[in-house]
DNA sequence: TGATCCATGTAAGCCGTTACATGATTGG
DNA sequence: CCAATCATGTAACGGCTTACATGGATCA
């Protein structure tokens, strides 16, 4: 039926604008605190174009709100055709998920490193889980706030990233200990 | 001490050659399937390009191979220079770890998708899962093998693997139904 | 008073992928 | 005989990030 795949980005606004209108600026925040945020990263130097985008090709239309003392914003809508589009683009067969780490670059090299870089590399990785664990929690109590009606698939997705990041989080509170014995001592601590 | 820092393809080939010699095509391929896949995706027309530009800084020498009936070969070696890089720049500071996830997205909008839709990517979910984690198993077959002297660091970076994999894994076993129980239900199968 | 929030957009540039060019050899 | 493997590289194109431009309101 539609021809034309969807750009990421484009299928991010599409799917922020499935619960209601948005304008450019709250799509990006929305992006990276709600519960899109595992699915891509996007700027406002993408974002706006794409908006653009998908308002020529009438998958959403757009409102201009003039505000008093605020520069005036543009409201996006998603239409019955854009609804139609995202669904018939996420049904589309996909690559696979993607996982990219530094972190297990780091810890196959711990051997050749010195101790506290080890130390703070775990650390900063078990506060970012737990950041992460912390905001799916948070976003799911907006959810129930606004009485999502997808909020059982949304629950769903929660308990999925809660679970894995969950084990990420586990594994290096249980281990990490392990990763940081085998890396080289700290003995002259003072060089740069 | 080293100001300029490395591009993510740079540190994969440093970190390739840190256990020996490879060509072009090697390092490509040794990204793609051995234990340093979880780290970034490198094509050939990044890492060639990335090769000439270490040569140029003599992180590594390259040494070409005449071959009677094949193309010939450029063998690129790391120098201490390039070790010493490449450890720096990984004892830098860096951003998270990155998941992204299509699967996830679509599993939100699951309540207006056609049941086999979510039926078939929970499966290849699952499929790419078993490969991966087979392949973490054959990775570390190889390096036992091959008596890797970073081989505790190696056996830690799998564990961890084995263990984050085998809980999305455990989790799509256990509760995948129920994502496919919220789906839309295929009345008509026979549209395209 | 200075930072942060709201709000939209553009332009330049980086980084990387895709596709192309080339070509002998080996295996099914 | 066709496909894949080995092997290196370039050129074009694409998408996204960064930085810039603008500017009032609010808060500390």
């Amino acid at each position: 039926m539609s021809a034309d795949t969807l750009s990421p980005v484009a299928m991010l606004c599409l799917a922020i604008l499935f619960n209601g209108e948005r304008t450019g600026y709250e799509i990006k925040k929305e992006s990276l605190e709600g519960r899109h945020r595992w699915f891509v990263d996007a700027s406002y130097g993408s974002i706006y174009p794409a908006l653009a985008r998908l308002a020529h090709g009438e998958l959403v239309t757009v409102r201009e709100e003039v505000q008093s003392g605020r520069p005036s914003r543009k409201v996006y809508s998603i239409t019955a055709t854009g609804r139609a589009t995202l669904l018939d683009s996420l049904a589309q067969p996909a690559g696979p998920d993607v996982y990219r780490s530094r972190f297990l670059l780091l810890s196959t090299f711990a051997p050749r490193l010195p101790r506290h870089v080890i130390e703070e590399a775990i650390n900063e990785r078990k506060a970012g889980l737990r950041y992460e664990i912390a905001s799916i929690r948070a976003a799911m109590a907006d959810a129930d706030r606004d009485g999502d009606p997808h909020c059982e698939a949304l629950e769903w997705a929660a308990a999925y990233g809660e679970n894995c990041l969950g084990a990420h989080l586990e594994f290096l509170e249980t281990h990490g200990d392990r990763l940081i014995a085998m890396a080289q001592t700290d003995i002259a601590d003072a060089a740069e």
